[in-house]
RNA sequence: CGAGAAGUAGCACAAUUUGGUAGUGCACUUGGUUUGGGACCAAGGGGUCGCAGGUUCGAGUCCUGUCUUCUCGACCA
């Protein structure tokens, strides 16, 4: 036995720790001399840029354009609409100074991009033919959070924000649940995530916002990562920006308006679902490299084998052969580390007997099976392990899923068990804000609309069924 | 933003108490031997001790400020 090169932090032990050794030890990111401001390194903007394609292809297939906004808003523009300055304001960071002068008028750096879409859109759009305008634009965006952790809270974020704009508040709405719907369907299915999704109360909805779908995902801790949202706006800002459209009636209308945005807080999500004492684990659809086949000793025609196995690979799975001067040993914890779904050894051994080694990151298990099934196997396993994280996930979540049917019950859950507690609720923010006061859960979201049933809290009449958890 | 803790090589740490030429392990480079769970031998390279001031003949060590990281709380579209 060799001594441990590195360690990490007991997942169960401390959390906290634990996710940050993991982001280190992956080699995802690294800290800057900026707080909250992370480098993303090579194998995490790997993960990054599979979200981005895979969302991006999805994004066109429905007809949306890519455009690059503006990063700076000044002071004015901000101000426009009320809700959403009040909503913002606390968080923006200023530029206040263009070389040796002070500006005449301060501009922030672009926390999200309604105002300055809405400020195009008055100038682009004339006629009900100009709509539906779809437009989205992957940047980086910069909130002045207080407290930051890498991928979960950052000061500079990556993320993809669409806006878009209709003749009918019909045609707006189903905008709002259709993006919300690629959302969801990406990280149940890509990203093996067993994402709890639903509207949000008024008081946690969007600033300008008429309504605010938002797409939670529950940590392994039990502590919910608001992951995506998307929001419908009815006209507010498109009323608040004079935004007009001469409709088929030649009558003035004013648009109905939506924007929806997802970020790399989503790998931090895979992390902290799925990743254990080893590492990271990725879920195989997204994953930068699908198969690391690692040679065992420097036989000749072991390695010859093993390029002639990756070759059969279809070029979806990505491979890689690690063939650097390493000890096999630290190759499979590498291997683990990074999450690599499956890893592949080759020895003389195996050759003589015509046989491989797999071993899935998953559950670890390995299996030996014979050289010629070896395309087949590798594709199967693929999807096992995809559809084996997202039941394994899932039933954690569910695990942590309690119902409270009153405010002495909810009470006794907030304080000793992590994970979400569903209630039936009155629907009034009074409650919701009592909860936050008592027990410092916010409301996640509303699972459904019920006719029967009391408020767990007030004991009036209870119109939802609702999560809450503690978040990140 | 409040309370607490910590910053010394890529990483983990020692030296700080008692001021006097900055060290260990892993990682890295070169050569050789190895290879089925984090290899071994040998020779090397790498530091303005987070940053800025101050005290002192002399500061990693003492003082002040500041930045960053971590924990808890507040905040969080």
């Amino acid at each position: 036995m060799s001594k441990l090169v590195t360690k990490i932090t007991d997942r169960d032990t401390d959390f906290a720790t634990w996710y940050t050794d993991v982001l280190k030890q992956a080699d995802l990111v690294s800290y800057s001399s900026v707080k909250g401001s992370m480098i993303i390194r090579p194998y995490g903007y790997a993960i990054w840029e599979n979200m981005q394609r895979i969302l991006d292809k999805e994004f066109k297939k429905l007809g949306h354009q890519n455009v690059q906004m503006p990063m700076f808003i000044p002071e004015s523009l901000l101000n426009v609409e009320k809700e959403h300055v009040k909503g913002f304001a606390p968080e923006v960071a200023w530029v206040t100074y263009g070389g040796e002068n002070e500006l005449d008028e301060r501009m922030c750096v672009r926390p999200t991009s309604e105002v300055l879409f809405c400020e195009h859109f008055k100038n682009i759009v004339k006629s009900y033919r100009d709509l539906p305008l779809l437009y989205n634009q992957w940047c980086t965006i910069v909130r002045w959070e207080k407290t930051t952790r890498p991928f979960l809270r950052s000061r500079e974020i990556l993320w993809q924000e669409g806006h878009t704009l209709h003749q009918t508040r019909e045609e707006a709405r189903n905008e709002t649940l259709r993006m919300f719907k690629v959302y969801e369907d990406f990280q149940r299915n890509i990203l093996a995530l067993p994402v709890i999704t639903g509207r949000k109360t008024e008081k946690e909805k969007f600033a300008g916002a008429e309504e605010t779908y938002t797409i939670e995902a529950m940590m392994y801790d039990g502590v919910a990562l608001q992951n995506g949202t998307s929001h419908y706006f009815g006209q507010h800002f498109a009323k608040a920006f004079g935004i007009q459209f001469l409709d088929t009636d030649n009558t003035l209308k004013t648009p109905y308006q939506t924007s929806w945005g997802v970020t790399t807080r989503m790998i931090g999500a895979i992390i902290m679902t799925h990743g254990d004492n080893h590492g990271l684990v990725l879920p195989p659809n997204i994953a930068p490299t699908k198969v690391v086949f690692i040679p065992i000793g420097k036989d000749e025609e072991v390695l010859k084998t093993v390029k002639e196995l990756a070759s059969t690979l279809p070029e979806e799975i990505t491979y890689q052969i690690d063939e650097s001067e390493k000890s096999p040993g630290f190759k499979f914890a590498d291997a683990e580390v990074k999450g690599i779904p499956i890893r592949v050894e080759i020895g003389k051994r195996d050759l003589e007997n015509k046989e491989i080694t797999l071993v899935r990151r998953d559950t670890l298990e390995k299996e030996t099976i014979a050289i010629s099934a070896f395309k087949e196997r590798v594709e199967k396993l693929l999807v096992e392990i995809q559809n084996n994280m997202y039941d394994r996930a899932l039933k954690r979540r569910d695990s942590m899923i309690y119902e409270a049917k009153t405010k002495e019950e909810f009470q006794d859950i907030a304080q000793n068990k992590p994970g979400f507690i569903l209630i039936s609720w009155c629907g009034n923010t009074s409650c919701e804000d009592k909860i936050k006061e008592e027990t410092g859960l916010k409301s996640r979201c509303i699972k459904e609309e019920i006719s029967d049933g009391v408020c767990a809290y007030c004991g009036k009449k209870a119109k939802y069924k609702i999560y809450f958890g503690k978040q990140y």
